[in-house]
DNA sequence: CGGATTTGTATCAAGATAGGTTACAAAGGG
DNA sequence: CCCTTTGTAACCTATCTTGATACAAATCCG
């Protein structure tokens, strides 16, 4: 369970409200699609809105829509706001810096963790919550 | 304390090997560098050594060694030999198969997934542990 | 052969994190 | 004013990683 999976999640709310343009959808038919709690949603489309991706409101007519056209919403953008940690982590504890391996080994280590991130980055940049949609489209067609 | 630097670890345990060429260290060594306790790095080693890139002998001089040049060792191999999960999980339940997103949308995460491993394993393709140990010398001498 | 050393591995404890759940205040609409 | 929905805090549980102890097995040396 450890592993975090806001990033799928977060895809999945966004295509949700991406295919409902300017309908207000609620978390708790969210939560059904996504087969979870409506809190769990609800706490996403928190930290989405803190990143201006979404924005929510209360009341009966309440629920949540995008700021902006899905063709406008880079998957990097998803990512950046959800994401917590880098692909590996670095030392539990700091090494030897008597040790020429232990003083340099996280720097360099950082180095490879920056250049991986970039090469993460440009992947995702190339995909936007249209492309999502349309793929979710393609994908139910290929099934009939 | 829940993220992984197992990948961080073996690259120090690894480049530690590489340095004394040869000479079989021991695994207490290591764990003083590398600032933790010596079964850690033990454990590593039995993935490595299960991965083919070290042997290890028990008894009074024993210890570990590479089993081969520093320069024939991606660090792709290193980060196969311990990595464990993708960049991001999926869905920790299996979304609504009646509504399209909750139908299609892992396939298409997976896709993704896919995408960004071979982006990150072109990366890690590229540098060799001679790599990292040139890198660490050129560090000190920088300190210099 | 016997003793010292080192690895291999099982087992346990501690700390962190994610996810699910309940509860309830606050906002909004009719 | 009531009903609905979001926002958020609080708590529980499962799982993962690391650290630590313990001990058998292997190896070397005298």
């Amino acid at each position: 369970m450890a592993a975090n999976s806001q990033f799928a999640i977060a895809v999945h709310i966004l295509a949700m409200l991406a295919k409902s343009c300017d309908e207000r959808i609620k978390s708790d038919y969210i939560a059904k699609s996504v087969n979870t709690n409506p809190v769990v949603i609800r706490r996403l489309l928190s930290t989405l809105y803190e990143n201006g991706l979404v924005v929510s409101q209360t009341g009966m007519c309440g629920g949540s829509c995008l700021t902006r056209k899905a063709s406008d919403i880079k998957l990097l953008e998803v990512y950046r706001a959800v994401s917590t940690g880098e692909i590996f982590s670095l030392h539990p504890n700091t090494p030897d810096q008597n040790c020429s391996v232990g003083k340099n080994i996280q720097t360099i280590l950082e180095k490879l963790q920056a250049e991986i991130d970039e090469a993460i980055e440009e992947k995702l940049s190339r995909y936007t919550l249209q492309d999502v949609i349309e793929m979710v489209e393609s994908e139910s067609a290929e099934i009939v």
